[in-house]
DNA sequence: CGTCTAACTTACGTTAACGTCAACCTGTGT
DNA sequence: ACACAGGTTGACGTTAACGTAAGTTAGACG
């Protein structure tokens, strides 16, 4: 089931990481399994976790950076201090995302342009094949 | 003007970065600085090279593929062998990149959410203050 | 000519994010 | 009881992407 807990084999196959990876991660506090014995057992929770950091980790942001990210989806209980803090925050990352959108999306217009160009080179070529000689 | 060709300062000036990454990148042969004895000059084709390089890595590519991206921009001559392949790589590429927008969006939405929750939050936390002691 | 300044080369140092290896524990099947 | 599969903890190795320091060279200027 999705609420069972698994282990860290599950999870490196669920996932398409390494067992090292998620000690890395547990040992930089970004992921906190459940000891049965001295085995991880990783939970929902974690298992949402891990899903935004290799998210993170694609879209180019560093573990640490991410750890601060994670940390505003962690926000359940306590932390009333730095409630509105950790908003703002949030905020700043919010609309990080999206000018870091915006850029990609000027990207895409520009490979979109340069194919283009390499669509009229690819026929001119065909067409001139021996033309030249 | 801007087909002046720059010193390795002005470069740096320019793009924010330091004289050692610009020669790292030469050395990785992510840029080709003409020499005028052994300094370094940087025309446009190298300025357009750089803000491609850091717009990539801005999206979390590394360096080599980079490179390989950039490689996409530069067949202005030769190639006609390759250029079919390299039309079909630049379409992979192009994919690769609307698929992590899309991504993006989609945390962006996330987040957006995870706000409005937070905001709830503030003004549950401000209202309930003190009736909980 | 001496000295500055800006660039250069060479080479070793650093940080992040794991990989890899050795040695130990532990439950399960035979 | 014994082996073995799967997990664990160190601890050292590796790669990418630069930082940094030391010594060299080349043009500008008083």
């Amino acid at each position: 089931m999705s609420n069972t807990k698994m282990t860290i084999r599950e999870m490196c196959d669920a996932f398409d990481v390494t067992p090292r990876t998620l000690r890395f991660y547990e040992a930089k506090e970004l992921l906190f399994p459940e000891r049965q014995g001295q085995k991880r057992l990783f939970g929902k929770r974690d298992r949402a976790r891990l899903k935004l950091i290799l998210r993170g980790k694609r879209f180019g942001f560093s573990l640490e950076e991410i750890r601060q990210l994670l940390d505003l989806y962690h926000m359940d209980d306590q932390q009333q201090t730095q409630l509105a803090r950790t908003y703002e925050i949030a905020r700043e990352r919010l609309a990080d995302l999206e000018a870091r959108r915006d850029e990609m999306t000027e990207a895409i217009d520009d490979l979109r342009a340069q194919l283009k160009w390499g669509e009229n080179m690819i026929a001119s070529v065909s067409t001139t094949r021996n033309a030249a000689e």
